[in-house]
DNA sequence: CCACTCCTGCGT
DNA sequence: ACGCAGGAGTGG
């Protein structure tokens, strides 16, 4: 469910609740994430002051001051919250770490358990973590938007399916890349290698103007996603096309399309999309 | 490149 | 009962 700008308002949600507080002792339950996690590999978390909470795409890291931390990963359902710990955990709550006096606590949940929770025990082990992702979408430079409008245009892939490649830029999801491709006026079935060097770098400013407006509305709420404090964002009401098969474009009237690329749902405009 | 897999839950 | 869901890896 969460694509960059939901990770980016769980980031900035959770930042004030955690940096300067130490973590107490973690709980882990026996259902497996997608990467199996222990108590025991997060003992050494315990009595640690968080530094940081940072992200590159869709990834999400608390860094505390030995170096070492933990990334999350939130896949489909993920929901990293702050709560009172006396407060009831909702069902599939999968690891729970006190904060601070214990008052409160961190709480991953995920109900279909694509997500994870890794631990790293210093610098080197965060960046193998980052290893193969392309720069961060929300957050590009000039040399970013270089690298990924050659990237999309040296591909023969799909311009929709190459956005998805989170080594090409991280951060996209399968809402945003939809609404990048309508914005950009771009045909989601397009070949990278079709694009003009003018419609690969419209494409780039699409994916930029997109992921920024879905961190503006605080992210695109369908059923699962909230922020560390629970709340949902408002973007699901501003899009474009994703979901909206049947319902008329916004700009010209059109009817909405959805049609499979890639085993994933695409949305387009037929007339404003080319 | 494609199909399939990991899971649960919801809407039709 | 079935199709579908915001992710990502694997194996053919």
């Amino acid at each position: 469910m969460p694509e960059g700008p939901e990770v980016e308002t769980v980031r900035r949600s959770l930042a004030p609740l955690v940096v300067g507080t130490a973590l107490g002792r973690a709980r882990v339950s026996r259902l497996k994430l997608r990467t199996p996690t222990t108590s025991r590999q997060l003992a050494f978390l315990d009595g640690s002051v968080v530094d940081e909470v940072g992200r590159h795409g869709k990834l999400l890291w608390l860094q505390v001051r030995s170096g070492g931390g933990l990334c999350i990963r939130l896949g489909m359902t993920g929901q990293l919250t702050v709560a009172d710990a006396t407060t009831t955990p909702l069902a599939h709550t999968h690891v729970r770490i006190a904060l601070g006096d214990g008052a409160r606590e961190l709480r991953y949940c995920d109900p279909r358990r694509f997500g994870e929770v890794v631990p790293f025990a210093d610098a080197a082990g965060l960046q193998a973590e980052r290893q193969d992702m392309g720069p961060d979408g929300i957050t590009l430079d000039d040399a970013g938007r270089a690298i990924v409008s050659d990237g999309l245009r040296r591909t023969g892939r799909a311009i929709k399916e190459a956005l998805l490649d989170q080594r090409l830029v991280a951060g996209v999801g399968n809402i945003y890349a939809a609404e990048a491709c309508f914005i950009a006026g771009l045909n989601p079935t397009r070949a990278g290698h079709s694009l003009s060097v003018k419609e690969a770098r419209q494409l780039v400013a699409a994916v930029e103007e997109t992921l920024l407006q879905g961190v503006a509305r605080r992210g695109t709420s369908f059923s699962d996603y909230v922020d560390a404090e629970g709340v949902q964002g408002d973007n699901a009401a501003h899009l474009w096309v994703f979901q909206r098969e049947g319902e008329v474009c916004r700009r010209c009237g059109t009817v909405i399309e959805r049609f499979v690329q890639g085993q994933r749902s695409t949305f387009l405009c037929p007339s404003c999309q080319r």
